[in-house]
RNA sequence: ACAAACAGCGU
DNA sequence: ATTACTATAGACGCTGTTTGT
């Protein structure tokens, strides 16, 4: 605690610390609450307003007409000479009619006035401040404030609610003075009808006084979401951002509100290509009947020079720049056919363009950023709940040569942004079993940075609220409770008014991040379905920025994007992304994965019974209500370690796609956005977003062949549930030479493998094309799975490796930057260490999208050459090096292990520089490099094996790192005891003992534990058993052998509340449960088989004979002296079962050879003597000759194959 | 021995 | 027969368990 005292004791100018001191502040969180003040909790007095019941369209009228006075009170507030008032304390009470309330002027705080927190002495407090005095003002204002803005609120709800005693105002926070943004809600209603009535006679006028706009009529918006209906409104785009209040350039900081702009009028963009021997102008003639065909009545068209490629890489002629008729017309036209085809041209592309990719193409948007906006108008129907509201029409005048919405030149900072982390507490009614809210929890920070590592202290106010539970009651003095443990909480009659506190909190707040956990699948989609059953209406889409409504019986879940305006940001899906080997996504594990100890302790997790119990007493309560803060602390401190919002923010920024997309997961969408911004900057029509059999049959027009396409499409339209094969050959995993090495293995590795393929081979839709179907069967190119030769000559570069070398380019600037220059502050180095983490991971997906049979750019050839050419580098660098007399005795996709046979560190370095300089010596792009040296290493199975990593510190001396790839003891499908021993096993044989001290050593332990499992010494954790849901489980078709579905069915029938879906993790127990079930049908949560009513004991034979043995046996199956019949005396099992089994695996193991065991699978020639030159052994073998059915060419299949390359071969026969 | 299903590691 | 609705999106290579024939 000293120490924790010690760093938030420090200024904020002691920026210089590590990350681990960063955690020890933020373990902080509430330890001490009483250093946290709290701000809103004022939400009684909203509830304290009129009892009037209006019909919905009443309500609806008068939600305009605020929200109305509300942003044009807005224009007012601009003003600097406007001083904003504030209400006296004597209007905390809760005021009968807003005129009485008396007001004195009082200056807003404006950052100039309020010291920094760098420059004050001790910022770090809040009960610390300078400034006293303003400090009290604040105080009121807090919770005044709030009353006033809730009694607006209160109008609009048509419930009701009894008064509530008005609390006291809260404890002053340091957080209140920085950042106080709240004069926008103390603001009387006489302003707000004043400002209305002005701004209504002369709302241009009004415009140009208005502070927003710059002298030359710009109006600024930071853009970070957008949103279209292409049904209800097409044509229409809503863009979200905030805008700074105040124009003075010469503040430090300013004030941002949240903006909606509805651009109106973007166009449709379509191209015509003209039919050979049709002329462009010959389109153009025929448009004018095409328009008429389908109602276009206002349409313009130009002849331009574009290019097309053939994502089938059949044709050639679209390489060139061809004339084609470009068509703009308005959106709320009928949409084009995609498959339209006319007298004089074949066919149509950008019939399925929305406006936002429009929009996004058009003016190069790539992420979040500042924009200009010309010719706006306030709107005259509000239809988002933003501060403010504009339409602007996309062109600026008739010509449509200027737009009003233009990337600003100059750059600003983002702006900050206002982050909600929110949780909340469920519960089952006991009548209707439904789960209800009972408790909402949410951290608030108004300063939430969008683009660099979060605050030091991720939050500056809380709140939260509690109702009771469906059919009990509050325990009295709960307030008076919580306020000992100091904690503020408000309590609410019921779960509509505990929904209506939260819906007016993001009113109040207008949050535009909101950050939780399971928030898309389970919290969002619970209080959607609360809001729906209880007939919130039209407030409850203030969820997101955009009115809607909703009606009663369509399933919540189809509403789109319903926080649309606000970035959700759901850690768990970005854990899933970015913690890749995580035993579940659960809160409680990504706390122990990501998070340290002392924060870790704060986790707490409240079964239904226990939320229940809970309210037995008011401590108890408070307990509920204090873990439930610490859980969300817990969240938003996940949120901010794996920095979801600055990674999603530069992976946005370099993909050019829509932020809130990014935040959702997926590769796909990133790719695809990233390629279309390439492609249409250098004016390539771009592929279609579903797509359209006649693009492709107007390609395929010059040659007549088929292919796979008419093959996918059927794919597509059968529907067929069972997940596809492999459609092509990937990476090539050299055969391991299986055993123990002692001595040190060099393990060589190429540096991002496929994205150097892609630029060293120039990889690209504009540089290659099938062979044509006239092909000799040359020896080199049969070999090669795809026929493709080089379109282009070698200094015109593809798209894909500019693009590529772009990425590749700007990280390495970024590095080096971060290796440079030292005078970089801690949050810079931060920053950039994410950008350039983001450049990696973009390049990296690149070459998976092109495989990916619903991306936009899915080329199977492309893709099936880059790991073509990925397999020859590896074959050319294994052949490298064992003509330099070295043994390589393993390799996979990218990578080579030899066996040096030396234990000198320098010479086996010097070795590999020098093997590695050769095989570079050939590329110019593609580079491999030493990646680690091992001591010792234990060789199991294709991608499964154990190593002593050694390096040399820059003293000389050496640091021993154990890396286990692929073994059980990392795989969550195996018990933790199991996994346990087999870390304690593989410990033993890298530990440098004689062989008989560690077999016996591990002999010891078996014995040990077989009598620890048995005497029940063993934790139950140990025995749980992890598998993720693949599917619904109810989808699956066999249930017999798959426990961990077994459970889900029976949790999701037993349970209510929340359901095991898709994507969930199970850890399951094996146990006696008295029926003489197999194993597979007796696995139990762990609850079941703690609960006091179940007599469910573990199933110790199952875990010694299926989970422990299997494990320990496969590690020590390269050493003589034990085997598995030992290993199982030593367990205290029956050895005489596995004595047979033994047995037969000499016998086996005899005929393969052990010692040798270089050839011992025969699988192992698979690709590799497909494609690369090892196949001397098959030298005297006459090829297989086959001719294609459909061409009759003859293709020469000059190696061996094995069944599951049939279907390559047939795809040869068949030219598909 | 084969098949199917299910895991989820590896690059 | 028509309509509304549903879900989900980076690739491939390799080893392992369970059930069934
Ligand atoms: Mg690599
Ligand atoms: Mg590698």
């Amino acid at each position: 605690l000293k120490k924790k005292q010690h760093y938030s004791d420090h200024d904020d100018e002691d920026e210089q610390q590590t990350n681990a001191s960063e955690q020890k502040r933020r373990a902080q969180v509430f330890a001490k609450p009483q250093e946290e003040s709290t701000g809103m909790h004022d939400i009684k007095s909203m509830f304290a307003a009129s009892k009037t019941r209006n019909v919905q369209r009443q309500e609806q009228n008068q939600k305009d007409e605020s929200d109305k006075l509300l942003s044009d009170i807005m224009f007012k507030l601009q003003k600097p000479k406007l001083k904003t008032t504030r209400p006296t304390p004597a209007a905390a009470a809760p005021p009968p009619q807003p005129a009485k309330i008396e007001y004195k002027s009082v200056e807003i705080s404006r950052p100039e006035q309020i010291s920094t927190p760098s420059v004050l002495p001790t910022p770090s407090l809040p009960t610390h401040n300078s400034n006293h005095s303003l400090h009290q003002e604040k105080e009121l204002d807090w919770g005044d404030d709030d009353s006033i803005c809730f009694d607006a609120v209160s109008k609009l709800m048509n419930d009701t609610v009894p008064p509530i005693k008005h609390p006291s105002p809260p404890p002053i926070s340091k957080s209140l003075i920085q950042f106080d943004t709240q004069e926008l809600e103390f603001v009387t209603d006489e302003q707000l009808v004043k400002s209305a009535r002005t701004f209504h006679t002369s709302p241009t006028k009004e415009i140009d006084q208005n502070e927003i706009l710059n002298k030359d009529e710009h109006f600024k918006i930071f853009w970070f979401d957008a949103y279209e209906d292409p049904v209800a409104q097409p044509g229409k785009l809503f863009i979200f951002g905030k805008t700074p209040l105040l124009n003075d350039d010469k503040s430090t900081s300013k004030t941002f509100v949240s903006v909606c702009l509805i651009i109106d009028n973007i166009p449709k963009q379509v191209f015509f290509i003209p039919k050979t021997g049709n002329s462009a102008s010959d389109v153009e003639d025929e448009l004018f009947i095409i328009a008429k065909r389908f109602k276009i009545t206002n349409y313009t068209s130009s002849i331009v020079k574009k290019r097309r490629f053939d994502p089938d890489l059949i044709s050639t002629d679209v390489l060139n720049e061809i004339d084609i008729v470009e068509m703009k017309y308005p959106a709320r036209c009928t949409s084009l056919p995609s498959d339209l085809q006319g007298d004089s041209f074949q066919c149509v592309y950008g019939t399925n363009q929305s406006p936002l990719e429009y929009l996004l193409m058009d003016k190069k948007l790539k992420g979040p950023c500042w924009l200009n906006i010309k010719n706006c108008a306030p709107v005259k129907t509000r239809r988002s709940w933003c501060k403010l509201e504009y339409d602007v029409d996309y062109y600026s005048g008739a010509d449509r040569l200027m737009t009003n919405i233009e990337i600003s030149t100059i750059n600003p900072p983002p702006p900050p942004l206002v982050a909600v982390t929110l949780s909340l507490v469920t519960l089952p009614n006991t009548k209707t079993h439904e789960t209800e809210v009972i408790c909402v929890a949410g951290l608030v920070h108004q300063q939430f940075p969008i683009d660099s590592a979060a605050p030091k202290r991720p939050y500056q106010n809380y709140f939260i609220a509690l109702t009771k539970p469906s059919d009990c009651i509050l325990p009295s003095g709960l307030v008076k409770a919580a306020e000992s443990q100091k904690i503020k909480i408000e309590t609410v009659p019921g779960e509509r008014a505990l929904l209506m506190y939260l819906i007016s909190k993001f009113q109040l707040l207008d949050p535009d991040v909101i950050i939780g956990h399971d928030m898309r699948m389970f919290g969002l989609e619970l209080f959607l379905s609360r809001c729906q059953k209880l007939k919130v209406g039209l407030t409850a889409s203030k969820i997101g920025r955009l009115h809607r409504t909703h009606d009663g019986k369509t399933k919540v879940s189809t509403i789109k994007n319903p926080t649309c305006g606000r970035l959700l940001c759901d850690i768990s899906i970005s854990a899933r992304e970015l913690l890749t080997k995580c035993k579940s996504y659960d809160l409680e594990e990504l706390c122990k994965v990501v998070l340290n100890t002392e924060q870790l302790q704060l986790y707490r997790n409240y079964s239904i019974d226990q939320t229940r119990d809970a309210f037995s007493s008011s401590m108890s309560v408070v307990d509920l209500v204090q873990a439930t803060l610490n859980n969300t602390s817990l969240i938003l401190n996940i949120f901010c370690q794996l920095m979801v919002l600055p990674l999603a923010y530069q992976l946005t920024c370099i993909a050019g796609n829509l932020l809130s997309r990014t935040l959702m997961g997926g590769r796909s969408e990133r790719n695809d956005h990233l390629l279309l911004h390439a492609f249409t900057e250098r004016d390539y029509i771009v592929p279609e977003r579903s797509l359209s059999s006649s693009h492709r049959t107007a390609l395929k027009h010059t040659q007549e062949i088929h292919n796979e396409s008419d093959e996918e499409i059927d794919d597509e339209n059968k529907k067929t549930t069972k997940p596809s094969s492999t459609s092509y050959i990937g990476g090539l995993v050299l055969a391991p030479k299986k055993g123990f090495y002692d001595h040190f293995i060099l393990l060589l590795d190429f540096n991002s493998l496929y994205p150097s393929i892609i630029q060293e081979f120039n990889v690209c839709f504009t540089t290659y094309m099938k062979k044509p179907t006239q092909s000799r069967p040359d020896s080199e190119q049969t070999q090669i799975d795809v026929d493709d030769i080089i379109a282009l000559d070698e200094t015109t570069k593809g798209i894909l490796p500019l693009e590529i070398y772009k990425l590749v380019e700007r990280r390495r600037e970024v590095k080096k930057l971060i290796k440079e220059k030292k005078n970089l502050t801690d949050e810079q180095l931060v920053q950039y260490d994410i950008r350039q983490k983001a450049y990696k991971l973009t390049a990296n997906s690149l070459y998976g999208c092109l495989g990916f049979k619903h991306s936009r750019f899915y080329c199977k050839q492309l893709a099936a050459f880059i790991t073509c050419k990925g397999r020859e580098t590896l074959m050319q660098a294994k052949n490298i090096v064992e003509r330099m007399n070295f043994d390589v005795i393993y390799g996979d996709t990218d990578s080579i292990m030899i066996n040096t046979n030396s234990t000198d560190y320098d010479q086996v370095m010097a070795i590999g520089t020098k093997i590695r300089n050769e095989i570079n010596r050939q590329y110019k792009h593609i580079e491999i490099g030493i990646d680690g040296v091992f001591k010792c290493m234990l060789l199991l199975k294709k991608k499964k094996y154990a190593a002593l990593i050694v390096e040399k510190t820059p003293t000389q001396e050496f640091i021993y790192k154990t890396e286990l790839k692929g073994l059980d003891i990392v795989r969550r499908d195996w018990c933790q005891l199991a996994r346990s021993i087999g870390e304690f096993v593989v410990s033993v044989i890298l530990s440098g003992q004689s062989r008989d001290d560690v077999l016996d050593k591990i002999h010891n332990r078996l014995r040990d534990l077989g009598d620890e499992m048995r005497t029940g010494k063993i934790d139950i954790e140990q025995y749980e058993i992890n598998r993720q849901l693949s599917k619904d489980p109810s989808d699956y078709s066999d249930v017999k052998s798959l426990p961990h579905v077994q459970i889900a069915v029976r949790f999701n029938t037993t349970s209510t509340g929340r359901k095991m879906k898709r994507g969930d993790t199970i850890s399951y127990i094996v146990c006696e449960d008295g029926t003489q079930n197999s194993a597979m049908q007796r696995g139990y949560l762990r609850e079941e088989v703690l609960s006091s009513s179940s007599s469910l004991t573990i199933d110790i034979n199952y875990y010694l004979h299926q989970q422990i043995l299997p494990v320990i046996s496969r590690l020590l199956e390269p050493f003589d002296g034990t085997d598995q019949a030992y290993l199982a005396l030593c367990l205290g099992l029956d050895s005489s079962k596995y004595k047979n089994r033994q047995q037969k695996n000499y016998s086996s193991k005899d005929n393969n050879n052990v010692e040798n065991n270089n050839d011992d699978d025969d699988d192992d020639f698979n690709s590799e003597l497909l494609f690369g030159e090892g196949s001397e052994a098959f030298k005297q073998c006459d090829p297989f000759v086959f001719p294609c059915v459909q061409c009759q060419t003859l293709n020469f299949w000059n190696a061996p194959f094995i069944f599951n390359e049939v279907k390559f071969i047939l795809q040869l026969a068949f030219h598909m």
